[in-house]
DNA sequence: CACTTTATATGATTCAAATCATAGTCAGTG
DNA sequence: CACTGACTATGATTTGAATCATATAAAGTG
């Protein structure tokens, strides 16, 4: 048996990990690949949800755009991880975009394959449970700060959130830091350079290195009880 | 073949109405009734989960809190629906609290018991799967509308994601409504009095009636382009 | 039925962060 | 290697909404 490289990114992706060689290359049978220059669209927000996709290489971004353009970027995803599937499982048009930051490939998966697939592979259907719950417990984390709490806590948050699935070199700009905390491009730098001056991070064009996670986490539980 | 309450509570609820009697009593035989008085905590953000729970009379109310204490509204569950679910597939503490509005009588399945049941039912885990999947849709919009719009338009849109579930009358307090938009009670009284000096609504105590919902869904997507 | 509590209402003041403005710096490109 | 666009930096000003302060009205409660 031989086995392409679709076959060998579904195997080490979060969803299908679980599956055996014969489930991975029935998969893959079903399974395409598309390239995408940095910043293309892999779907837009209202698009009619035909594919299922999983990141093979680089790095996506899921947003959505406010009444008056501005961007909130909701997650991203790097190899292994799937996105696009709120939309697939409801049938109903995606509710955000996906846009590539690097150089992308991705799997995809025309939805109906992918459900009838779902049927017949409980274990591969509680892995999508997990998964869903987990951004589920994100996102409702992101609403409470968002609703209750300053800038430099919820800025604090979503490092923290970041660095706990990369590590302590953040890839990303102020503008991206910006869009993901719900703030302005000028306010998240003249955050991150409080953060700087004391210590707790280190910046670099295009990077937010962590230094102190302790301090960055009491920032993020509450304000500093003086 | 006799019914409890519980069967009966089970049969019409949103994941598990697609089971047969015998799959519905063994299920039952796992379930137990609780009943609250109104205000009472079902659990606690950070309670071990144990319990898988629906609701099967009276109102319940998702929520976190602030680090300074301000309570934020994640969600309203009635008869039939599924609560706790986060902290159940993902074997972590609630990421929530969750409150009784009303009397309220809930059904609660334990995690390990429930978990069994899913494998052997893969229908109810799509089921589960199409829930999630419009929660995270839900939360994802609440998210843009928090990072990026004003008050008066994410008021807008809390009251129109209500009364696609509940219809024109909404039976919630403006500090209800003010915990799920994200504002203070000052801010919701002051939005809701001008949307009726419109005639957008009509206020009572205790609740909100839509009369004009083609302008709330204007106000909800965008500013006036004057 | 007096009394307390909860909900609605509205004005005045404050404040965090957005907006507007300008400039320096680094990276990639022809 | 000059040039252009993206990124970081920082000051000044504005503003939407929070906070603080009262007041009235409706709903429970002993």
């Amino acid at each position: 048996m031989q086995f392409s490289g679709k076959t060998e990114i579904l195997r080490h992706s979060s969803i299908f990990s679980s599956l055996h060689d014969d489930e991975l290359s029935e998969l893959t049978n079903l399974a395409i690949e598309k390239s995408f220059m940095p910043n293309e669209f892999i779907f837009w927000d209202g698009d009619a949800p035909e594919w299922f996709y999983i990141v093979a290489k680089g790095k996506v971004k899921i947003i959505k755009h406010s009444s008056l353009g501005k961007e909130f970027i909701i997650a991203f995803f790097g190899p292994g991880e799937m996105f696009g599937e709120v939309a697939v499982f409801e049938n109903k048009p995606y509710p955000a975009s996906a846009q590539t930051v690097t150089e992308t490939k991705v799997i995809g998966i025309k939805r109906e394959d992918f459900l009838s697939f779902l049927v017949n592979w409980p274990q591969v259907a509680l892995k999508i449970i997990n998964i869903l719950a987990g951004r589920l417990r994100d996102a409702q984390s992101r609403l409470k700060d968002l609703a209750g709490e300053r800038v430099e806590q919820r800025l604090a948050s979503v490092l923290l959130m970041l660095s706990a699935k990369l590590g302590n070199t953040l890839p990303f700009t102020r503008q991206e830091i910006a869009d993901m905390v719900g703030t302005t491009t000028e306010t998240a730098i003249r955050v991150t350079s409080h953060l700087k001056d004391r210590g707790i991070i280190r910046s670099v064009r295009g990077k937010v290195i962590i230094l102190d996670e302790e301090k960055l986490r009491l920032l993020a539980e509450g304000p500093p009880r003086v």
